[in-house]
DNA sequence: GATTGCCTACTCAAATTTGAATATAATTAG
DNA sequence: CTAATTATATTCAAATTTGAGTAGGCAATC
């Protein structure tokens, strides 16, 4: 659903084929906030058609390249696009972090190797919660308030990961994933 | 492949059937750290028996009720499970959150509709996150630690969330989504 | 004592996602 | 100048996920 918004979103600007759309979603870092495979972009843009939410205006043909499908949004469409949006704003479903499960299942496996890739992994959010912070910075002269909010959400909260992976990583050195009736030491 | 894991850890244990793996990680909450569906559940397992890393053990057949398929994992299986383990723990793959994109295109939308629907999801929001501290605290004196990182760590992400939704609600009501060059205002 | 709904156990079609393949052109590197 | 990479534009089979269906038994309600 999240790829017909974006390519609903994209028409309501102007009529773009599937291939540009692609190259805009990149362009406006919206490839990092939602997951961008051509497949599922042409399917999205297939089940639409189908659905008469979007109609093709032109297609454009030359000798040396494939063909160009121009789309344009219908009526049908832009009443979707709010549905889609609105119905984003309000669901709540739960993310799962992938971790949480490896962690359910931890006591089958040696804490050495998982305090190995901890580690590696601790490295690699620190880097990420620099770079957020970073973006952040350097684009609040230039981008509407909309965007900082995405910015600064991905600061914190990768900020939070990195807090919590460090409480981890100290009880898995120590051995302690198992210990039953201790409070997490947690810093005020 | 998350699903296949958890399969996997189960028959760690002991052998079951597929429908008894549900009821296990129903049990011990393992249906909110990953997403659980009994089809999913099927097919992991059909799977997994295919490339022989689990295998039936029984079948009790019963004339009333539909037969259990009873596995077992195999050296095979432990080995997959270590592996799918640890790379749960190397990898960091992006979590993509649902409401960063619908920001993304709200500029396209009447704020009043998304603050109504922010106001709702805030009251949601609170009220998860008062329930993971109260489901931390009442967990303490008898779950490993490894439970209670779970259980603090739901509940950190969902008030840096919480956070993040009051700022972002601010900025609907005031109609500023869509300024420029002005920071966030942040608390310390 | 009939109805309503949940529990056991699994199955399956349809929708969607993944990941790679296609074929040509333009660009970059050595 | 030529080989290797990247860009253009789309397609497709295979893997996976979703969501609902099946069908009998048991429990509670009214």
């Amino acid at each position: 659903m999240s790829m017909k918004l974006a390519v609903l979103g994209l028409l309501l600007e102007r009529d773009m084929h599937p291939y540009e759309m692609m190259l805009v979603m990149k362009d406006r870092a919206i490839d990092q906030i939602t997951k961008l495979q051509m497949g599922s972009l042409y399917y999205a843009v297939d089940q639409l058609a189908k659905n008469g939410q979007i109609a093709q205006v032109e297609i454009i043909r030359s000798s040396d390249r494939p063909d160009k499908t121009i789309y344009r949004i219908t009526d049908s469409g832009k009443a979707l696009f709010e549905q889609l949006l609105l119905q984003l704003f309000k669901k709540n479903d739960t993310l799962y972090h992938p971790m949480y499960l490896a962690l359910a299942f931890s006591r089958h496996i040696d804490p050495a190797k998982i305090a190995k890739l901890l580690e590696e992994r601790i490295r690699e959010t620190e880097h990420q919660v620099n770079l957020a912070y970073q973006v952040y910075e350097e684009h609040v002269p230039v981008v509407p308030r909309a965007a900082l909010h995405l910015m600064y959400g991905k600061y914190e909260h990768s900020l939070t990961e990195l807090n919590w992976l460090k409480r981890l990583y100290a009880d898995v050195r120590a051995h302690k994933l198992g210990d039953i009736g201790k409070p997490l030491e947690l810093k005020e």
